[in-house]
DNA sequence: AGCACGCCGACT
DNA sequence: GTCGGCGTGCTC
């Protein structure tokens, strides 16, 4: 016997999970995950349509009780159907109750709109509804009594808050709508539709844009892709092209492409602030046939934009990795722009990474993938090279400007030479320089917040958060703060443990290198954006459009500096510190040091002077360090390759993180254990742990961390596959097991 | 969401 | 007693 767990299609939370129904005999075999169902529901048993989650041959609820699947709905919505089944996979590739699978896919059911939509108005004149009323009190029908005073007040009011707050049955609705005294208008307002351009998007949504001629270059990756298309082959690519190459006009010239042939396409991005001028150029070139989404749209506003997808009113969604569930009948690209990002990853259940789910997604809609880089993510250079995305590459500038020239300070030469200053002697020179001919310089620090922990220098003492187990940050305004749960406390001006006064932070941050600066060069207009400087995503563009117009020469800032705006007059990049983010702890930090150095080595010379880099380090013979400073992709990627076989490192070898996580010590360090023995005996001694994650505690949450590496995807999967099972054998719930393949950070 | 069941007050 | 409206709870 087969039995189907059905998710009913009716819009209300206490119907927010799922109904098992038996597949009857002649139905066996025929039904899917993600069919659309006709079934029996409720006491009446009348007839409702639902979407199968899942088959299983567990009966979960008594079989006597349990009724049959009806017929399997022919014209079903294929989107719904496709994003389900895109929901299992990614259950059971990740990790995750499929109901969490299914909140990540589906976002928010219908309730959010029907608060805007349904509304209940009064239908008659306010004196016949005062007799009405009285007429009702006399009766004492109080719910009609009840709900006609407050129509008098209010004329008209929401649907949901009648029928919750005032406690108005719908029966008790409907006989008054049938009255004539009051009706139900179910509305369709959309709320304010998100346009980021306002002033620049042309009339009648018309594009007002002179298309751009593609370089050979370009030209040439962009028809072997069409061509591909138009042949109906769907595959995937990577584009690794450097910083200005001008990857964005050959993806557009390919969703051109899409759009005529009547299907859609999704652009991930990795933040939209972020990204502001690309976002620009779509809406000029396709008009309000493009839609956004970002992180600060309500969740009605964003199910307002999927509304719109699914009535076939765009054909380009752009936004994060969320932005893949747009329910697109007829999907035929998705475009995934700075592919290497640490936002595409998930890290909430299920944790999934866009690029994996984008492969999946398009294999069920036959559509395109692109991956488009400048220093594409490791992973994906070695899956491009064996075979899975076609690889193409753009190595010139489009605007023929020239590459900047790098250089490389060492500091330990510089405190050999008894200069302890944060920047080298050559820096100084190069910004003294600029400063002259009034070109801008962009000074950049390779970590964020002010200064790092605060320690007392006599007993050593260290400040730390009471809820997690990390070191308080000192942030301006004499707050320290923490990074993880973000509790706040007064800075300390005496040592909490031993009295002394000699406590204080450590190490330079952005504010004490803007306060360096003022006093090396007092006459520099210095501007700074960090964590601190950018509450507001205001703040952020008027940060970035005050340096654009040079009100400001100099511009100091962490990694969000790095990213987007072209600054024409910019012929100066100092990188200060490169190598801090190599002291990570994770097998990364070598590919995210690279990555960054290049992104910001990219910043210089973006008009037609010629730039300069400097990049001062500690560790000049790094290989992330030079391979950044020669713009050398490829030597940079088979050293890393390299290294990463050696070690077993994904891409080489998968690996899998188990995290256990409860309020009570004890607890998460002893079923830690119990699973991890349970897990022993079938693995061939590949497992690290379980022990304590390098942040023992979160929020007054404890962590124990498990690792397992193993050549084979499908081994670990069959371990996850296995845990779960344990975990659903062993329920506890105080606490939480969380999977993680190939995770971007240590735990 | 929609439907039935059981409660409670009003009226024959 | 019974009729009818109202609120509650359940739906595989």
């Amino acid at each position: 016997m087969t039995y189907a767990n059905i998710i009913v299609n009716i819009s209300h939370e206490n119907l927010d999970k799922s109904f098992q129904y038996k597949v009857p005999s002649q139905l066996e075999g025929t039904v899917s995950v993600g069919d659309y169902v006709s079934i029996p529901f409720g006491r009446g048993n009348r007839i409702i349509n639902g979407y199968v989650l899942e088959l299983t041959d567990q009966p979960a609820f008594d079989p006597n009780k349990q009724k049959a699947i009806i017929e399997i709905v022919k014209d079903a919505d294929l989107v719904e159907s496709k994003l389900l089944k895109l929901a299992a996979w990614m259950k059971a590739e990740y990790g995750s109750t499929m109901i969490t699978a299914l909140k990540t896919v589906l976002p928010i059911k219908k309730n959010v709109k029907k608060q805007e939509k349904k509304r209940i108005v009064l239908a008659v004149p306010t004196e016949e509804a005062y007799d009405s009323l009285r007429t009702f009190e006399k009766k004492h029908q109080t719910a009609r009594a009840r709900i006609l005073r407050e129509l008098i007040a209010e004329r008209s009011l929401d649907y949901r808050l009648v029928t919750s707050k005032l406690n108005i049955s719908p029966a008790t609705l409907r006989l008054l709508s049938e009255q004539g005294i009051l009706r139900i208008e179910s509305e369709r307002v959309y709320r304010n539709a998100y346009h980021e351009t306002g002033e620049e998007a042309s009339e009648n949504g018309a594009p007002s844009y002179a298309k751009p001629v593609l370089n050979p270059e370009q030209k040439q990756i962009a028809d072997a892709i069409i061509e591909d298309l138009k042949a109906g082959s769907h595959k995937s690519y990577l584009i690794r092209g450097i910083t200005g190459s001008g990857k964005t006009e050959v993806y557009m010239e390919i969703i051109e492409e899409v759009i005529r042939g009547g299907r859609q396409a999704i652009v991930l991005i990795p933040e939209i602030a972020l990204t502001y001028q690309t976002v620009l150029r779509f809406y000029k070139r396709f008009g309000d046939r493009v839609s956004t989404l970002h992180s600060k749209l309500s969740e009605g506003e964003r199910y307002d934009q999927f509304e719109r997808a699914r009535k076939g009113e765009i054909d380009v969604m752009i936004g994060p990795r969320s932005a893949l569930f747009t329910p697109f009948a007829n999907l035929g690209l998705i475009v995934i722009d700075e592919e290497h990002e640490g936002t595409y990853k998930s890290d909430s259940m299920p944790k999934y990474h866009a690029a994996e789910v984008a492969m999946k997604l398009a294999s069920l809609h036959g559509a395109s993938l692109i991956l488009g880089s400048a220093t594409p993510s490791v992973s994906s250079y070695y899956e491009a090279l064996h075979g899975t995305h076609r690889l193409f590459t753009l190595d010139k500038r489009a605007k023929e400007a020239v590459l900047p020239d790098v250089e490389i300070t060492d500091l330990r030469e510089e405190l050999k030479s008894g200069n302890r200053s944060i920047f080298g002697r050559s820096l100084r020179d190069k910004i003294a320089e600029r400063l002259e001919k009034e070109e801008q310089i962009m000074l950049f620090l390779n970590r964020r917040g002010y200064a790092g922990f605060v320690s007392c220098r006599s007993c050593g003492h260290v400040m730390k958060c009471p809820h997690c187990d990390v070191s308080l940050s000192e942030h301006s305004g004499n707050k320290l703060v923490c990074h993880y749960c973000g509790y706040e406390r007064p800075a300390v001006s005496e040592c909490p443990e031993c009295h002394s006064k000699m406590i204080g932070g450590m190490r330079a941050g952005t504010q004490q290198i803007e306060q360096q600066i003022k006093k090396i060069f007092p006459q520099a207009r210095v501007l700074r954006m960090d964590a601190d400087t950018t509450k507001t995503k205001d703040s952020y563009e008027q940060i970035l459009s005050s340096f654009a117009n040079r009100e400001a020469d100099i511009l100091v800032g962490t990694q969000m500096i790095v990213k987007g705006h072209d600054f024409p007059y910019v012929t100066l990049v100092g990188i200060l510190a490169a190598d801090l983010s190599l002291y990570a702890t994770d097998y990364r930090s070598s590919e995210r040091t690279f990555q960054l150095l290049t992104q910001a080595a990219g910043r210089a010379g973006r008009g037609e002077r010629k730039g300069e880099v400097v990049i001062q380090t500690y560790n000049p013979e790094h290989y992330s360090i030079t391979c950044a400073a020669s713009q050398d992709y490829e030597s940079f990627y088979k050293e890393e390759v390299a290294y990463r076989e050696l070690l077993q490192y994904p891409p080489c070898a998968h690996l899998l993180a188990i995290l256990a996580e409860s309020p009570d010590e004890e607890l998460a360090a002893s079923y830690a254990r119990h699973l991890a023995d349970y897990l022993k005996n079938d693995i061939m001694g590949n497992m690290i742990g379980p022990a304590d994650a390098a942040v023992r505690k979160i929020s007054d949450v404890f962590r124990q961390v498990t690792y397992i590496k193993s050549q084979d995807a499908s081994e670990l999967h069959r371990i996850k596959d296995k845990a779960e099972q344990y975990c659903t054998d062993h329920p506890d719930a105080k606490i939480r097991i969380t999977f993680d393949f190939d995770p971007l950070h240590g735990y």
